[in-house]
DNA sequence: AGGATCACG
DNA sequence: ACGTACGTGATCCTC
């Protein structure tokens, strides 16, 4: 007879943190405290083959009594939503497998396994206790064994001992390790110990004395003076918290160990319920499906090497997958990597870009296709093309779930395949890849890896991406948008340097006048652009009064010095300082870095970092030039065309509200944009019940900011705010919106309504928006959710509108052999740098594809604009 | 590393 | 009763 005790708190929590938090079923669970906590139970149950379970959990909610012994007993830091909400789950499992769990208010799950440990023992069990935590040791004797989880480079191992183990690692018996404790204290258990005694001089302590008690009596004895005069004078915090730190052994608890007898832990009901939280992995392991797929990676591939591209296409192409690929860059060149199909894998060490091509074209003469990670990052090297393509994997896994910050082979390998493997921070830390990284086991086995995991990925990603009705948008849209956005990276944004060092200069020059006017009104010199210092000016030298604060104080933003504006000559002189400081280090210094050998500047567009489907541009970034005030948009001036070529220009008119009209199928609103009137003055009129003609400019100003807060997800509040009006009033103008434009009411409470059924959002061409946070107990969370389901749709169905746009201009601009070039996107505006004598065609060119990308039951207006600068050209 | 601030849509 | 508009990225300061 055999008992397997488990802390249930410290697995789950090991698991938590172990596995990404991204890791979420598709209906927006969390669910990686789970697996973590299966995977590992799986691993123990399968080598110890126990007749006996039970799981202990603490008590999780700390009643009110416990939260008055907080300083007593240690405050606990609390613990994440995300984390909170897997317990209630994992105990369900537990009791379909037939498992029991056991939590008793005033014991702690320690406690508990403490006390079965020794009762078992006594009873004549085999005893194996599984915690996370080393608090545990205590309990090794020389039956009962204690098994430690660690992760360690991607892999778990398992630590594992008996009481002789303990002796051997700490030098003390664990009846001993629980007397360290009590003189080195534990601050994540908040057990004070006795300040100035840390492990090293604990040990040397209790080995020599055995026990607080003992050492105390024979306190002139103890060696290091220090130690000696903190132990003197704190007798009595080290005996209480060595019993603190002393697991009980004696709860009453109304258990028999025979009672935690497990019979079929495999059983139909428990196999539903996995199917579905989908924790597919854990199923195979069942014998579900036969292989069983976890560490498949590391133990069952065939490595093999060649230089031979014949060798390797022969060798790979029988096998059913997907061809992975892993090319390696060493010095910014193709140097080698591997390639995977099944649980084949060949490592190719001097493979060059054209070797790479001649694989891959290979494999496609065999009708293999090959997958990458990062196809937009190859295209130059391989010379790809939408037509001559290889699977994007990690763009299908964005699509499937674009919540996530990185779609890196970790990632792929744990959420598709269910196996951890390292990251490149991991293996390669700061050294850098050469040549000879190819010997070194760990490199090697790395890119195998890696290779791997593309591969065998490939095909559940497209099923899953087809089964959320994606595989059009990522093969009409994405795949091919790719290829757009790496020719607008490498064609870049043309900058005049000299002009953009004048403007910098005037603009220090300004600066210097406004922060000598600063110092002299301030009456001291101080940071100006530090918030704190700032604030202490303002409010504590100057007294004027302070608005809203913040964690750290007062907050200096510009909604609140505009308000201060009238108290003190000092507020516009910082408001016009921060402006220009903004614009000559973000602007002037932040381009100027990037002007790359060819004059130009060379963007980077991500494809999949935001969660709504439009795309973003870094380093830098250029969707953020200023336009909204005069002096920033001067900026504008320095982006110029190259020469003999001309900017054209076009944005779409309120596209999102266009969406939201035909989405909403609302035949007001639909009908205002039919008659091409302007809609903030139509809604306006509509909505305060006043002719249109007799709408005047602040009525206009008011509608135009409850059209911006519905596509939001309106509330009053922020309404209110924005307006500066009170809730009251923004709430009636809400009211007034909605009894005006019925369907749109109905449409935004159907996108709720949906997201919490569904878990997530949609955008026409099925783009998916999961939202985790309507599943959130935290109010503003859950609202949060409600204004992301209602805005996701409409702004990433925008989104979908301009990537077609795009695809088709730059298709059309190719099919008619026109020098111009798409070469910025700004979310609703695209910018092409055109021949001259290619203007003409161009503009209307570039109108029409964008306003026939798609048709949406009101139309798609663009403006369109030519200049020599992209000042002019707005 | 994370927050505050501010540039854009 | 909770405390708010949606989506980004860069820079600076503070810890």
């Amino acid at each position: 007879m055999k008992l397997l005790l488990i802390d249930g708190n410290s697995i789950m929590n090991r698991g938590y943190f172990a596995l990404p938090k991204e890791l979420t079923n598709s209906r927006g669970v969390h669910t990686n405290a789970l697996l973590g906590f299966l995977n590992i139970f799986y691993k123990i149950y399968d080598e110890e083959k126990p007749t006996h379970v039970a799981v202990a959990f603490d008590v999780h909610e700390p009643t009110f009594r416990h939260k008055m012994f907080a300083d007593y007993k240690g405050t606990r830091k609390g613990m994440d939503d995300e984390l909170r909400e897997q317990f209630p789950i994992i105990k369900d499992l537990l009791h379909l497998m037939g498992i029991k769990t056991f939590e008793r208010g005033g014991y702690e799950a320690d406690d508990i396994i403490g006390t079965l440990s020794v009762e078992a023992d006594k009873e004549g069990y085999q005893v194996t206790v599984l915690s996370g935590d080393r608090d545990l040791l205590q309990l090794a004797t020389e039956r009962v064994l204690i098994r430690i989880p660690k992760t360690k480079a991607g892999k778990t191992t398992v630590e594992d001992y008996y009481a002789s183990g303990v002796k051997e690692l700490y030098g003390v018996t664990p009846e001993e390790f629980i007397e360290m404790k009590g003189l080195m204290g534990d601050t994540s258990d908040n057990i004070p110990g006795v300040p100035g005694i840390g492990p090293k001089t604990a040990e040397k302590i209790i080995s020599q004395y055995h026990s607080v008690e003992e050492a105390i009596a024979h306190i002139d004895e103890i060696k290091p003076d220090k130690a000696r005069q903190n132990l003197s004078e704190n007798r009595e915090s080290a005996i209480m918290s060595r019993d603190l730190a002393r697991i009980k052994l004696d709860c009453e608890l109304d258990i028999k160990i025979a009672d935690t007898e497990i019979g079929d832990i495999a059983n139909a009901e428990y196999k539903a319920k996995l199917a579905e939280l989908e924790l597919n992995s854990i199923l195979k392991r069942l014998g579900d499906s036969p292989a069983a797929p976890v560490k498949k990676a590391a133990a069952e591939l065939q490595i093999s090497e060649s230089e031979d591209i014949t060798e390797i296409v022969d060798k790979l192409a029988s096998e059913k997958t997907v061809i992975g690929l892993y090319p390696v860059r060493i010095n910014g060149f193709i140097r080698g990597g591997a390639v995977s199909a099944g649980n084949k894998v060949y490592i190719t060490r001097t493979l060059d870009s054209d070797g790479w091509i001649s694989l891959i074209d290979a494999f496609n003469e065999k009708a293999k296709k090959t997958a990458l990670l990062s196809v937009k990052e190859y295209i130059d090297e391989f010379k790809l093309t939408p037509d001559k393509g290889v699977i994007d994997v990690s763009l299908a896994a964005y699509l499937i779930d674009p919540l996530t910050s990185n779609y890196d082979e970790p990632y792929i390998s744990l959420k598709y395949l269910d196996t951890e493997i390292p990251s490149a921070k991991d293996v390669l830390g700061k050294t850098q890849i050469t040549d000879f990284s190819y010997d070194d086991p760990e490199f090697r086995s790395f890119i195998t890896k890696n290779a791997y995991t593309v591969s065998a990925s490939c095909e559940d990603i497209f099923s899953e991406l087809k089964n959320l009705n994606e595989e059009k948008l990522y093969s009409d849209i994405e795949y091919p948008l790719m290829f757009v956005l790496r020719s607008m990276e490498k064609d870049g944004v043309g900058i005049d340097r000299e002009a953009l060092v004048k403007y910098g200069e005037d603009i220090s020059g300004r600066i210097d006048e406004l922060s000598k006017k600063i110092y002299e009104l301030a009456g001291e010199e101080f940071n100006i652009n530090s918030p704190k210092q700032l604030g202490v000016i303002l409010f504590e030298k100057l007294g004027l009064p302070s608005g809203k604060k913040n964690k750290n104080g007062y907050s200096t933003s510009v909604e609140v010095l505009e308000k201060l504006k009238p108290d003190h000559e000092i507020v516009a002189a910082i408001l016009d300082y921060r402006a220009l400081s903004k614009l000559k280090s973000t602007y002037v210094e932040g381009l100027l870095s990037c002007i790359a050998d060819d004059g130009r500047i060379h963007s980077t567009f991500n494809q999949k970092v935001t969660a709504t489907g439009r795309i973003s541009s870094t380093e830098p970034n250029l969707q953020n030039i200023p336009t909204r005030t005069e002096l920033g948009r001067e900026l504008r001036r320095v982006f110029v065309p190259r020469q003999g070529y001309t900017y054209v220009d076009a944005d779409y008119s309120q596209i999102e509200l266009r969406v939201m009209a035909s989405m909403a199928q609302d035949e007001n609103l639909i009908a205002a944009f039919k008659e091409g009137k302007d809609i903030h003055a139509s809604t306006a009129s509509q909505v305060f019940g006043v002719p249109l003609e007799e709408v005047d400019s602040n009525l206009r100003r008011k509608a135009k900011a409850v059209n911006f807060g519905i596509i939001y997800g309106i509330s009053s509040f922020g309404l209110g705010q924005d307006l500066d009006i009170s809730r009251a009033e923004a709430k009636e103008y809400i009211e007034k919106y909605f009894a005006t434009y019925m369907k749109v009411k109905e449409f935004l409470d159907k996108q709720v309504s949906d997201a919490k059924e569904k878990g997530y959002v949609k955008t026409i061409f099925n783009r998916i928006r999961p939202i985790p946070e309507l599943k959130s107990s935290n109010f503003m969370q859950r609202s949060f959710g409600e204004r992301v389901a209602m805005n996701s749709p409409v702004q990433g169905t925008a989104a979908d509108i301009i990537k077609k746009a795009m695809i088709d201009v730059f298709e059309e601009l190719k099919i008619r052999g026109l020098k111009s070039r798409l070469i910025l996107q700004i979310h609703d505006e695209l910018l092409i740098e055109a021949a001259d004598d290619e203007v003409d065609e161009v503009t209307k060119l570039l109108g029409e594809k964008m306003m026939d990308a798609v048709t949406i039951a009101v139309p798609l207006v663009t403006d369109v604009h030519t200049g020599s600068s992209l000042y002019e050209a707005k």
